[in-house]
Parts: structure tokens; sequence; C-alpha cells
DNA sequence: TATTGTTATACTCTATAACTATA
DNA sequence: TATAGTTATAGAGTATAACAATA
């Protein structure tokens, strides 16, 4: 409340840091943060995570995909991949087949409850970005898309 | 590398979603791991994460502050920030002592050791930024910024 | 009663190395 | 030799509940 004195505390109920402010990366991680938050409670009740929603659109639009490209697809690694599948696969939302051609690979198809459940989660997401996403029009989304991609590919 | 048939193996080397790659919450989560990525490279030999980075940063511009109002400046609850700012301590780079008009919190300060390595680790930062925005102009990097900070707060 | 810092705990994500079976 | 999937393990981030000391 009063003005700032050297090596006194400075415990006011907020803090601000400039340098922190002007980097592109800590905005990244922390809006991040703040979307993923708000995507997990938007899944409530569905067992639904970032990480499983996405394995369940590219195994849907890539039927027989196998583990290894499916992870190269997320960017997840093979071994982190297993416990993943395993959890869709004995929830009963997707199916593993041994590879017609290939005996090292599996592949995965998307079943009918997984599709069903799918389609919620598609559903709720909508209403989730449109959610954290209020604030900006419709060229403001496509901008900040288009600039979200030049960074990734970059 | 034929036309995919249904219920044929999609194992191609490469899969895609265009459900994926229509949500802005998916390629800010991807676009942020590979920038992190980078920020980790680009620290290699000074011990310093995005976390230990930013905690440096509030702390040198807000000295005296307490460790709930830093936990909350960052995003990072009490409980989680105890071992963060223990290992600052033990690392000689932060002071801590006890606040003069509350006898329940710390006062955090930043020391010379800890302010020659964020200088060193800032200097790092701006190249490591400079590499993962090479691709944007610098009204898209505004832009960019000021986008990301709107979703944050809106 | 409320708040600061702490401890304990559990879950998720991530990274690495080594193994098996198949190619 | 190389690749697909697996196992084991360790580190880091995150979330909750409960506690002691102090306000």
């Amino acid at each position: 409340m009063n003005e700032p004195v050297a090596l006194e505390a400075a415990d006011g109920l907020e803090a601000r840091s400039e340098l922190l402010e002007g980097l592109i990366g800590y905005a990244l991680r922390r809006t991040t943060i703040v979307v993923m938050a708000d995507f997990i409670d938007a899944m409530e009740g569905l067992g639904m995570r970032p990480v499983l929603f996405s394995m369940l659109a590219v195994i849907r639009e890539n039927p027989g995909i196998n583990q290894t490209t499916l992870g190269r697809a997320l960017g997840i690694q093979r071994a982190n991949l297993v416990p993943l599948v395993n959890e869709l696969i004995s929830r009963r939302l997707v199916d593993r087949r041994r590879h017609p051609k290939d005996g090292r690979a599996f592949a995965l198809f998307m079943n009918g409850e997984g599709g069903l459940l799918l389609d919620e989660a598609i559903a709720r997401v909508s209403r989730h970005e449109e959610r954290v996403l209020a604030g900006l029009g419709d060229a403001e989304r496509r901008q900040l898309l288009t600039l979200l991609n030049k960074v990734r590919s970059g």
C-alpha cells in the first residue's frame, strides 16, 4: 500500500514481472495451463484427458494406425503410449488387432462405443473453445491458430 | 503407399487429424511443448528449468515477496512451491529471511549469485526466443503475445 | 477463525535404457 | 541389423488434505 522501500518486504497480494510479461514462451505456458484446465473441466464425468482425446481423434481419422505412427503424430514416445493405449482398450473404446502384414505391429481401430464418447467429447470441446476464445473475433482466432502453427513448424 | 481401403491398416509413416488441426487448444499444447523443449536446450549446463527461471524473475522484481504471493503470481500452489524455493535456497541463489512484521511468513530476496545466474539465463532466453520466433515478423510477435494474453485473461 | 508455510501422498506426463518378437 | 511393442524406472509437475505456528 505504501511506496516500496529497498530491502523491505514486497509482500502485497499481487506481484508482476515485466521480464516474464514480455516473453512469448511464458505467455504460451501460462495460457496453455489455463486452457487445459478449462478443457478438463469441460470433460467432467467423461474420464477424458487431453491426451486421450487426441489419441481417439487420430485413431478414428486413421483407422488401422499402429502405435508408433500414432505416437509420432502426437509427439508421444512409444514407451509412454503403451499404458495410454491399454487404457483405451480396457475401456472398450478402441480395438487392437494384429497387423495383417507385419506381425510385430498392432492395428488400432475405433469402435462404436469409442465413437459415441468421442462425439460427446467433441461437442464439449466446441463449447470449451467457444468459452476460452470468447474474447477473440473470428479473424483473431484464425490468426492465433496460424501464428501458433508457424512457431511450431518454425 | 496405396489408396486407403476401409478397415485396412492406415499404418503409413505419417498420420494427421483434421479435427485436432482446427483446435486452438491442441495448437497451444503442441506449440508450448516445442518451445519449452528449446528453452530447456538453451539452458544446458545452468540447471535452469522454466519454473525456476520464472521464480527468479519474480523474486528479483519483487524483493521481499513471500511464498504465497510468489505462488499466486506464477500459478503454483503453496505446497508445490516449498521444494522449489528450497532448491533455490540450497543453491545459494536466493536468501530467505523471516518477515519483519509477520512471523508466519518468509521474505525472499535475490542475492548476487542468483542475479548473475539470472542474467546469464536472460541472455540465453533472448537467443531462444529469437530462434523459436524466427518465422515471425515483429508485428506478428506482438500480435501473438497480445492474443495469448487475451485468451489467458479472457 | 484465518493465513503462512510445511509434510505427505498420489496421479499424470515425460525420458531413458533394455528386452522380445518379428522384419 | 532394424523396427514394433513392451517393461522398468526415475524425474518433474500438479492436486488435495492435514498439521504447527502465527495472525
